[in-house]
DNA sequence: CAATTAATCGACAAAGTGTCAATTAGATAA
DNA sequence: TTATCTAATTGACACTTTGTCGATTAATTG
């Protein structure tokens, strides 16, 4: 699934990808007018030159899903509940998420307004939620509300939460999403 | 704040704007490549003149603004609590604003990907919770919960509704709500 | 060192943008 | 109905962006 499987890639690869990554990043970071967000504006803050560019991306939205691929699987890593061991899988995998989440938010601040990046984040949400609720059991009560609710609710408040500059620590929010179930 | 007060607009003005935002939902609504969003497209969809988009909007993003406002000023009147009068204000204005997207879905799950409609929503979201709220005087046990964790987890939970093809009907989603509150 | 391949550069056609003056056609009021 | 406004159309313009080339320079690896 991921890219870098043991096969040895060129640095002037690595170097160039990376170099436009965090141009990208910079650029939407600090507001840049979306309808200047051009190739050329990317290579120029990349220090690249622009047909660069196009050696390693189809044109910006490839160079966005590439970057959101990646996002999303060193995320996945760490919400892996297999990594945790006693106490609750699913609470300790949702502070793990709000805690990958809270070191990289300028990032995700700029990627949750991406509907893919969206809609993969819902999903493991999901599987957090459900793992959660099933170790409570909450399914003897008849699941008054669903799980996708729930979820959904989750990423409500997570895209607020970091759009509002994360005025609360992962662990407390975590505890108010926690109640609110 | 609204255009069109009492003064006569030339019917040719309205009848061009209605087919250009007309022509924009459509194309949004078909999942019109977006990097083949053009002026032009736009222009050809509607079946005028391109040089006539330019007559009324500075470029596409301000075409969608346009939208947009006049899409959140007639749901803030559909919302107003003052058109409500006996039973839970907070309660039925949440009815009616479900509703109201319900009857606009499509345009909603569009408008929906839009940063600023999104965040002009939570507003409303935030006026409605707060209302409700004080009625419920849930103030006395000095606020578990913030209401914009409850009005960005219901942005949610609307966002996820409308993705899914509204599911469930208007008040059981208002209820699924009120009941995780 | 030599072989390989990534990055740069200049150039190109194609498409999109935003604006314009001149013209056509529709709305409105006398 | 006719005369007057003014919206919409049309073709054209300079400009920017895109995506792709072949030729060249520079870095990596054995």
């Amino acid at each position: 699934m991921s890219t870098n499987n043991q096969i040895k890639v060129d640095p002037r690869i690595k170097r160039t990808k990376r170099m436009f990554k965090e141009a990208l990043i910079s650029l939407l970071e600090e507001n840049y007018d979306r309808s200047k967000l051009t190739v050329q504006s990317i290579a120029d803050r990349a220090e690249l030159n622009r047909a660069t560019f196009y050696l390693h991306y189809r044109d910006i939205e490839d160079l966005m899903e590439q970057m959101i691929n990646e996002v999303l699987d060193e995320m996945y890593q760490t919400i892996n509940p297999l990594s945790q061991d006693n106490l609750s899988l699913g609470k300790a995998s949702l502070i793990s998420f709000l805690e990958h989440i809270y070191q990289h938010a300028g990032l995700f601040n700029v990627m949750l307004e991406n509907k893919d990046f969206r809609k993969r984040v819902f999903s493991m949400l999901l599987e957090i939620v459900s793992l959660w609720r099933e170790e409570r059991k909450v399914k003897g009560r008849s699941f008054q509300v669903s799980n996708e609710i729930i979820a959904s609710s989750t990423l409500g408040i997570v895209t607020w939460w970091i759009q509002e500059g994360t005025p609360y620590s992962p662990s407390y929010l975590a505890n108010q999403i926690i109640k609110m179930v």
